[in-house]
DNA sequence: GCCCAGGGTGTTT
DNA sequence: AAACACCATGGG
């Protein structure tokens, strides 16, 4: 662990060791909403805490962590403690077809994502595109979100505020989510904050319950269907063997080019999903739609 | 003006 | 159960 003074005050980093991953490729693959990069780093917040990465090859520096932060927070939300070799060479003899993409997007990691966050960030995400979710889930951290652990490092402070709790969102009018872009969807969040307010949605049963009673449960939710329910299951709540089919998939999945089937049900098909993905949106003329 | 975006709901066949 | 209209918003 290294200490820099700026502005007079201590602000500690970890340089951590990360063959393999690539912190650039998983933070804008598209499961996420909240990092941008400025001048090489990788910034954003999660679990209430800014942080710039930076990374050089096999290792990859964290300015904003400790040694006891990165293990309680940053290990996990990386998901540095799994073996991602193993899995490609399993979900690849599964599905042979699926070699290009997951050697293309090897890099990437499924992240473990607050879940709170990812419920809300999904539900904005239904028949939108990536830049203007980001943009709504900026505004309401801008608007509702406290001051991260290391605000007043950040070169947007709009970069370092925390994702809103649910009780500071249920206090937003249906009206006020829609002035900031929510649309139709604006009606979902508000019922969704007040619910998660009231303590009526079991986060702990979804965490543990068997996946398809946890699936059940997100769907009784207004505004979460097949799709937003396999995200928030895999990227909020670790599911991994769930397979969120969007448009960009779908289209994968007709083309027959890298396959993909033969994964859902797997253990870990949300990971191979995620190279799909990843393979998919960076190769869209592969993917052209046909008459 | 049209089509599209990490879709879901409600209604009609 | 499958097909369909409808849902806001902004970019191409």
């Amino acid at each position: 662990m290294m200490a820099t003074s700026v502005h007079g005050a201590e602000r500690p980093s970890v340089t951590v060791p990360c063959a393999g991953f690539s912190v650039r490729d998983t933070l804008n693959s598209g499961q996420c909403f909240r990092w941008v990069e400025r001048n090489g780093r990788m910034c954003g917040t999660a679990f209430g805490r800014y942080i710039e990465v930076v990374q050089n090859g096999d290792s990859m520096t964290i300015v904003g962590t400790d040694d006891d932060d990165y293990a309680a927070v940053w290990r996990g939300y990386f998901d540095m403690d799994r073996d991602y070799d193993a899995i490609r060479k399993t979900v690849t003899e599964l599905e042979p077809r699926l070699c290009d993409a997951a050697d293309y997007a090897a890099g990437v990691h499924v992240l473990g994502q607050e879940p709170w966050e990812a419920l809300c960030s999904f539900v904005i995400s239904q028949n939108n595109n990536i830049p203007r979710i980001r943009g709504i889930v900026r505004k309401l951290c801008l608007h509702c979100g406290e001051r991260a652990v290391g605000w007043a490092y950040a070169a947007d402070p709009a970069d370092a505020m925390a994702f809103p709790t649910a009780t500071a969102l249920a206090e937003v009018s249906e009206a006020t989510f829609r002035e900031w872009g929510c649309g139709y969807r604006a009606a979902y969040l508000t019922e969704l904050s007040r619910a998660a307010a009231a303590g009526s949605i079991d986060f702990d049963f979804i965490r543990t319950a068997p996946i398809d009673a946890a699936r059940k449960q997100l769907r009784s939710l207004k505004g979460i269907g097949p799709k937003v329910a396999e995200c928030v299951l895999l990227y909020g709540f670790g599911r991994m063997e769930c397979f969120p089919v969007d448009v960009w998939i779908r289209r994968a999945l007709e083309t027959e080019l890298t396959g993909g089937t033969a994964l859902i049900g797997s253990e870990y098909a949300g990971i191979g999903q995620q190279y799909l993905f990843e393979y998919i949106r960076q190769h869209p003329e592969k993917f052209v739609r046909k008459s």
